[in-house]
DNA sequence: AAGTAACCGAGACGGTACGTCTCGTCTTGCG
DNA sequence: CGCAAGACGAGACGTACCGTCTCGGTTACTT
């Protein structure tokens, strides 16, 4: 995150591995198991290499994370703001229903008593797919879909919270599927005054 | 939570410097530094005291905080479900950013790799304040402020989940005062159809 | 060496399995592998137990040395200064060139760059059995055995620096076989002026 | 030591850099300091370079004392074999409390557990020096000073031993003083049968 | 009232992981 | 191709806590 080395130089080969390694031993151990030890042994790399370029586990797993996603959480745009919110959270929520969920939860939970992850998860993690919301309900409001009296980033928190709410305090899976029901409440909520 | 020596004669002295001892560590060294040898010291008590009433320092923590909350938390009722959620929502998001809200954080980063903490969590913490949030909600939905072909359990997600989602991944503790607002809007889509 | 734990509730067990992992070690890997992780593996002890009582891995390797000597290399007395000298340098010889003076040379080795462990080194290994030998010389002083201008301190180093400089820099064992002409030749230069 | 590559091509600037490196390091930090990254980072030199033509840390230290010493360390010859000795072993122990002595006790104590390095320190510090001792004591034997019956390296020993063992062994600087004293008594012993 | 059982404080123990240090090797331009 | 520079795999360092395990000592029931 702030690579004094020189990054030029870095051996991709060893980010590879470094960032692989963390799901490995979290499908294999659990993320209880994934310390900056582990990745380091199940990479076959050095410790030293592995804190060069991030300063604690949780920023070695966030990087993986973000590496596995990729752009693969795009928001969908199809006209249709409550299909395309259904969609898109129910994708989320499945997401954080599996191996990457294990990971994230963990990183979220780090954060915790970590400002400097926090703001990393903040900057790299959430903002972006924050952004790329608003920016449709933004869309969804210009074509009265939803009211404009709501700053749209309120909109995204509530979207959002119950997602997270049930991944980090939930009983189980399944709850998480009601995603659809909820998104249409909240959505009640937001739909324009005239409507 | 499960102890096998026998309760009675338990020292209420080394219970309460126990549980005293987490708030004074975490005030003075942040949550990061709560460990069972810290409190241990802090408390002038032996660790295997600590190991013989708990099975891990999240559980101590939660103990510590369900002792600290008490029946503060009482939920009120005016007749007026909105200022009722309102006022409670409120109370729960200023509890959530002094002292307690510190540990409280730990407990549940501590819950996502310790599932009987986690269940913990949800028996002493969660489930009695979901419930009595759930008979408030029922009788709004009798008095016909609420729709009623919603599970208030989904309510209470819906109401619960921003205020979480702002301690645990927020940037500070000013968004959390928009509060009021969001319960307004939550509510816009939780009123009776016919309203 | 300076324990500030309570040296009352320390662990025999443990103390007896550290020294003696010191030989296993030294003898099954050479002196060179002999480090605290390997003698805390080998003893089936925990690090901080060896770093709770000795300060270096010096340290540790010069109790385990004094306490498989004993007082074993007690100096002889039969009268005649000249065997009994022989007698004492060819058993000093002989254990150096065994599995203790493999570890007594790496004592050695590291005692140049830790002033502690030199003085260590000086006062509980050196030093007692320069006494015993200081005693022997003044009995054969007494006797008219050897000169008397000459602080037995002096004679005790000139008798025993041959011993330590081929151990220490010379070719090989067969060396230090040779003991009995030096303990001879050196005698030469200690006898009594009249003689 | 054994260089692979073609000796020819090598840097003089590099070589004389690393040899003073050596004691610039040394003398700055002393010799527990003197690591391969030291030398190399104080000459500005790349570790390579280093690894490229010596095998170890002690061979450098060792190509430095023998570049420092160089000949200054003749033997002389005034016909009085007792001044001649005293003057010589009182230069050695002189040297051996300075700067080049604390390298020399290093790469001493590297010695013990690394049988090439002995070798070399054998072969290029030790035994030059004492076949031109050697040397002078035949002179002595021959012109009827020193005894015939003992062979020359033997006496070498007995002469030289006390100083190392002081320098390794030693409590200070001071004893070391004493060489003058140590060489008269030690002389006794060699003189010839007849005198 | 004495005996005794168990909790208490204290802290040493066998471990695990930490984050740092140095090693000796490998890789990458520069001259 | 030797060089300066420095990232790398490896692994020991000394520290912090973990959770377990003796230890007396001090209550507070038992008989």
């Amino acid at each position: 995150m702030t690579p004094q080395p020189n990054p030029e130089r870095r051996s991709e080969r060893a980010r590879r591995a470094i960032l692989d390694a963390v799901f490995e031993v979290a499908a294999a151990k659990g993320y209880g198991k994934v310390t900056i030890e582990a990745i380091a042994a199940a990479a076959g790399v050095g410790k030293p290499t592995i804190y060069r370029w991030w300063p604690s586990k949780g920023a070695v797993a966030l990087d993986a994370v973000n590496d596995r996603i990729g752009d693969s959480m795009d928001f969908p745009d199809t006209g249709d703001i409550a299909a395309d919110l259904t969609a898109q959270l129910t994708a989320v929520a499945t997401m954080l229903t599996g191996d990457i969920g294990t990971i994230y939860r963990g990183i979220i939970a780090e954060a915790q008593s970590d400002p400097g992850l926090a703001a990393d998860l903040r900057a790299t993690m959430l903002e972006p797919r924050i952004q790329r919301c608003v920016r449709r309900l933004d869309a969804a409001v210009a074509a009265g879909q939803l009211r404009a009296d709501l700053p749209a980033r309120t909109m995204v928190d509530i979207l959002y919270a119950p997602v997270y709410y049930r991944i980090l305090l939930g009983a189980g899976p399944d709850e998480t599927l009601r995603s659809p029901l909820l998104v249409r409440t909240v959505l009640e909520g937001l739909r324009p005054a005239a409507a």
